[in-house]
Parts: C-alpha cells; sequence; structure tokens
RNA sequence: GGUGCGGUAGCUCAGUCGGUAGAGCAAAGGACUGAAAAUCCUUGUGUCGGCGGUUCGAUCCCGCCCCACACCA
C-alpha cells in the first residue's frame, strides 16, 4: 500500500480547475504543480488564465511562471521537472495535488514518456527549413524511403509528426515507432484521477465570458508586448495568435475576440477528448471538494 | 418605376451543356510519446426562393411573383 498520493484534477479551460485545486491543497496543507502547458511562461499572464498573485501567495505553485517563453519546454522536460518537484514535496507531505489542462503532460507524469531521444537542434531546423520550402509531400517522400515503419503505420499527413519521425530516425537510426511502448513506468505514489465537468452549454457561456473579461483586463497590451516573440513556440497559443493577427492588420478586433471564443471551444473539446478516455477518472459532480477529500481518505 | 446581378448545407460560395448537388468554414466525434492552448483524422438530404409551363424527367430552360444588392430615373 503505497502511502504517498497524488491528487490529479483534470478538465477542459474554464471549468474551475485552479480555485478547486487551490481550496483543497489548503486543505490537505500541501502544494501544487501545475500541469499546463502554458502558465509555466512568465510572460504570459492575462490571456493564460493563471492564478492571481493572492492565489499563489495562499498556497504554493510549481510550474507557475518558472520558465521564460524562450526556454525549450515540453512534455518530456515537464515529466523530469514534475517528477522532482513531486519527490521534494513528499519528503514533507503525503498528498501533491496537480491540476491542468494538458493531458499530454498528465501523462507525461503519471505514466511516463518513452525513452526517445531529444533532437539535435541543427538536424530539426535542417528538417523544417527543408518542409517549409518544399512542402508535405517532401516529408511524405522523406518519410516514405527513410522510415518505412512510420510510412505504413504513422500520421503521414501530420507535418509536426513526421518532423519530429524524421529527426529521430536521422539521429538514432531507429523508427520513433520503435521507442513507443516499451514500458509503462510505475511511479512510487498512488494516484487518484479527478475530472471537472460542464454541459457544453455551460461551459461554452463561460468560455465567452472569461474571454471578454481577459479583454477588459488589458489582453491586447499583453498581446502588443510580445509581437517580436510571436514565432516562438510558446506564443503558439489561443488567445495571442488571434491578436497576433489582428495586430498585423489582417482582420478586425471583433473578428479576432470571436475567434478567440471559438478556437477555446475547440481547445476545451480536444481536452475533454483526452480526459474521457481515462478509465480511471471520477468525475465530479456536485460538491466536488468534498467528494475528493472523501475519496482520498478512504484510498 | 426601369435596368443589371443574385437567391443552393448554420455561414461564404461552387456546380449540374436538363437525369434531385459539393467545397471551405462552422458543428459533432476521434487521435495524440521532446511544439500538445500545438498538430492531425472522420462525418455533408439540403422543399437548390415561391407558383406555374415545356419535358419521360427541372435545382438547371421559359413565364409570373417574392426577397436582397447595385445602378438609372
Amino acid at each position: 500500500m503505497l502511502r504517498k498520493k497524488v491528487i490529479i484534477i483534470a478538465g477542459p479551460t474554464a471549468a474551475g480547475k485552479t480555485a478547486l485545486a487551490i481550496d483543497l491543497a489548503l486543505h490537505l496543507n500541501t502544494t501544487i504543480i501545475s500541469a499546463d502547458s502554458r502558465q509555466c511562461f512568465r510572460e504570459l499572464n492575462i490571456g493564460v488564465a493563471k492564478p492571481t498573485p493572492e492565489e499563489l501567495q495562499r498556497v504554493k505553485h510549481e510550474f507557475i511562471n518558472s520558465h521564460s517563453i524562450h526556454d525549450e519546454v515540453n512534455a518530456a522536460r515537464f515529466e523530469e521537472l514534475s517528477l522532482n518537484w513531486a519527490e521534494d514535496i513528499f519528503k514533507t507531505h503525503d498528498v501533491v495535488v496537480v491540476v491542468g489542462g494538458t493531458g499530454l503532460y498528465i501523462k507525461a507524469f503519471c505514466e511516463g514518456l518513452d525513452a526517445v531521444p531529444p533532437a539535435d537542434e541543427q538536424l530539426r531546423i535542417e528538417i523544417k527549413e527543408q518542409y517549409e520550402q518544399y512542402g508535405i509531400s517532401w516529408l511524405q517522400e522523406q518519410i516514405r524511403q527513410r522510415d518505412p515503419e512510420f510510412h505504413l503505420a504513422g500520421e503521414t499527413r501530420n507535418p509536426q509528426r513526421m518532423m519530429r519521425a524524421l529527426e529521430v530516425k536521422e539521429s538514432t537510426g531507429r523508427s520513433i515507432l520503435s521507442f513507443h511502448g516499451e514500458a509503462m513506468k510505475t511511479r512510487p505514489f498512488q494516484i487518484l484521477y479527478f475530472g471537472l465537468q460542464l454541459t457544453r452549454a455551460v461551459l461554452n457561456e463561460r468560455i465567452n465570458e472569461r474571454v471578454d473579461t481577459m479583454m477588459q483586463k488589458g489582453l491586447l497590451e499583453e498581446v502588443k508586448s510580445l509581437v517580436p516573440f510571436r514565432n516562438l513556440n510558446a506564443l503558439q497559443t489561443v488567445g495571442y495568435t488571434e491578436l497576433f493577427e489582428h495586430l498585423a492588420g489582417n482582420i478586425g478586433l471583433d473578428e479576432a475576440v470571436a475567434r478567440i471564443k471559438q478556437n477555446t471551444r475547440h481547445y476545451a473539446k480536444r481536452q475533454m477528448t483526452w480526459f474521457k478516455k481515462n478509465p480511471a477518472m471520477y468525475w465530479l459532480e456536485k460538491d466536488p471538494l468534498r467528494t475528493i477529500l472523501e475519496h482520498y481518505q478512504s484510498a
């Protein structure tokens, strides 16, 4: 019986994860590890719905404001960091709260990623340049010739996956697919999964309200200050890309705001798709805090 | 009032030399292993504005009407 426990709080954007996690962490007198791929960047604030400074004061959060948009952050890096944080917290606590909407990051923390080697930076740049110059057919042809396994079983219309497959093949001689599923890692703690869920209509309403609030709080100003960095991975983010388009003069402000709402709905849908397939997920309904505490105590 | 151009999927439109129609976006569902708020996949029956006429058969041709836009009075 594992004494150390991790409580995961997952769910779509705008469902109320942040507030619930803080309440829970206060009750359990412990620390929160955020599993959000954007809130870790200190340059991004309004548009990523980060916990407020007051909230951060009340409960210690890891992976919030911990990185710069110029740093390389990804799921593998998150796995490493989050496990270290958890280990540290477990030195003085029996429970950790992990909250976030990034399904892959939660998976990386709970189950681990396979040991696919990182890419050689130079190689990655070369592949990207070729792709940008010659298009997807070039990528498909390269995959066909160099990685037959991926050509047959991989996503051969998905540029990002093909570029990654190519760089792995080139630098290791192995297909990226050959690394997958080698072992689901076991963790030295018990994991309890909880999901926040709202009806589509309510969720959409909350998304719309939140986007309007973000605009009132000055999202446009925040985005303006980030224009020079618009090509960084960290800024391929809902709320930012649409306003970059507006600032470039391509679309009006109303149109940009409407697109932020729409793209946020798309994003929330993808999040739900990810979490719904987790059979261990306990879907919260009324009185979520009490429900979690009951499950935690009897676990 | 006259002339012109339109009225086709929730939206923007394509198309059928007459055999009841299809793209993009939206919407819904799904995938996801070093960009993941990213990237990608699947799903399209709608009185083809209305009423008549011609025809074996009309959304497509003809007539009238209604609506929208533009121009002329």
